[in-house]
RNA sequence: GCAGGGGUUCCCGAGUGGCCAAAGGGAUCAGACUGUAAAUCUGACGCGCAAGCUUCGGUGGUUCGAAUCCACCCCCCUGCACCA
């Protein structure tokens, strides 16, 4: 028999994870008193889930820890259709078959996070496609249509300013989407007794008319609850970097990268981020709070952040290949990598790429770096150069130097007659092999 | 459909015949400082190592010369009308 803990509401309450909650004080005495079985939906919107997924995900894990039944929805129907909410744009439909590919990606990723065999509480992944995918639109009209109010619809706040909006619109099909993750509630709780809906709190509006759904369908009487949408304390976007979104899938970006995006986390946020993303108590994140703030100089926060989600996300091998590359370019002591620890330096996912030592002088050393993405443009790196940031193992180089890149890639200067680590700036380091 | 306003480099936003690759701000990149922070200061910021090349909704035109003037077209906003 599984053991509920019943203080899971209140710790994520502390944690700032709820954003609302429908029932009140029902709603922890419900969850306090028996397993609950809950969803929560990610759509197929591109192949990889990305961070902004993180926190609904691992709720799904937070409740199965505390005695939950999670079901992971990939909605492979849903994402045929595109939410709406709080979009300010009609999207563009992708082809079936994408979105179908899409949606095996996502179920693989979801089941790493959470346990499927674990007795009374194991977890599942659903495909809305499977139930939906089945219904003709008569049925679906008369079934499910019919509980919907247009009266309501244009009053939810997610689509409002689809609605006001001159030259946006909104198209039926994305009108619909709410019905459509509505039934998928309704058929969840009809099916599974999926009494719970979690999802970031712009899923409000379909959240609350899934609830009504069951009710109108099942008589049944089920919950919802958001999380809160992640900000960053300068007011960014959460997420993004210069390099785009971080990603989960290792091959979209890296454990490196993704170990550095955690590293380099504002000090103004990364308390507040412990809270939301690992699985640290309340008191251990409060524990090093207070330590960082007794010592003088560098937080120990975002490593402990970082490693946690690497690890977390990637694995312990995922975590050592990170802490290793970081390691090794950011302690200075480049010279004691050996041959095999550079070639793991490329499987551990250090962007890298080979060049022909034959074809070197046929471009200036700003155009091999460009065509590296180790920058934007050739400006970029000749103002590096000028200023002293370009190091190729290790040597500075000058923008006179920038004309011939055979002798900036000299074959007496690579490390075991092949690599070189290129330095551009304080963070950005690349790994040539020239053969 | 009619009347009025507008489309400028990643974003906002100046510019209304040469001094404009185009003010200013934001974002971004690099340097100093630091903790691979923040704040601050400095530089860069269409592309090109360079000579030079390509931009100001589109197409044509006027002119020695246009982002700036003219014509037509496309798109957006604001009123009015039409529709209901």
């Amino acid at each position: 028999m599984t053991t509920i803990d019943a203080s899971l509401l209140d710790d994520l309450q502390k944690r700032g994870l709820i954003a609302q909650t429908t029932g009140g004080d029902v709603l922890a005495g419900y969850l306090a008193s028996g397993s609950r079985t809950l969803y929560s939906g990610f759509d197929p919107t591109a192949d990889s889930l990305h961070i902004g997924h993180l926190v609904p995900l691992l709720a799904l894990k937070r409740f199965q820890l505390a005695g939950h039944k999670p079901i992971a929805l990939v909605g492979g129907a849903t994402g045929l259709v595109g939410d709406p909410s709080f979009k300010a744009a009609e999207r563009k439909l992708n082809t079936p078959d994408i979105v179908a590919n899409w949606t095996d990606k996502l179920k693989a990723q979801v089941s790493r996070f959470i346990d499927f065999d674990c007795g009374d509480n194991s977890a599942e992944v659903v495909n809305n496609l499977d139930w939906v995918g089945k219904m003709d639109v008569l049925s679906f009209l008369r079934d499910v249509g019919k509980h919907f109010s247009i009266n309501n619809m244009i009053n939810k706040e997610s689509v409002k300013q689809r609605l006001d909006r001159e030259g946006a619109g909104i198209s039926f099909t994305e009108f619909t989407y709410m019905l459509l993750q509505s039934y998928d509630f309704a058929e969840l709780y009809n099916r599974h007794n999926c009494t719970l809906q979690i999802g970031g709190s712009d899923q409000w509006g379909n959240i609350t008319g899934g609830i009504d759904l069951a009710r109108r369908m099942y008589s049944g009487e089920t919950y919802g609850m958001t999380l809160p949408l992640v900000t960053k304390s300068d007011g960014t976007k959460f997420g993004k970097t210069e390099s785009g979104t971080i990603w989960l899938d290792p091959d979209k970006t890296s454990p490196y990268a993704f170990y550095q995006f955690w590293l380099n986390t504002a000090d103004a946020d990364v308390y507040k981020f412990l809270r939301y993303f690992t699985f640290l108590s309340l008191s251990e994140i409060t524990e090093i709070d207070e330590r960082d703030r007794a010592a003088e100089g560098r937080p120990e926060a975002q490593s402990i952040l970082a490693r946690e989600m690497v690890a977390l996300i990637h694995g312990k091998e995922g975590l050592e290949a990170a802490v290793r590359i970081s390691e090794a370019l950011f302690s200075g002591s480049m010279d004691s990598l050996s041959e095999s620890d550079l070639e793991q330096l490329k499987l551990d996912g250090l962007p890298s790429s080979t060049i022909m030592r034959s074809e070197l002088a046929e471009k200036p050393l700003t155009q091999w770096l460009v065509d590296a993405a180790m920058a934007a443009s050739g400006k970029q790196v000749k103002d590096a150069l000028g200023r002293g940031a370009v190091f190729i193992n290790g040597e500075p180089k000058t923008f006179e130097q920038n004309g011939d890149a055979a002798s900036c890639f000299a074959a007496a200067d690579a490390r075991f007659n092949r690599f070189y680590i290129v330095k551009l700036g304080k963070k950005k380091y690349h790994l040539f092999e020239v053969v």
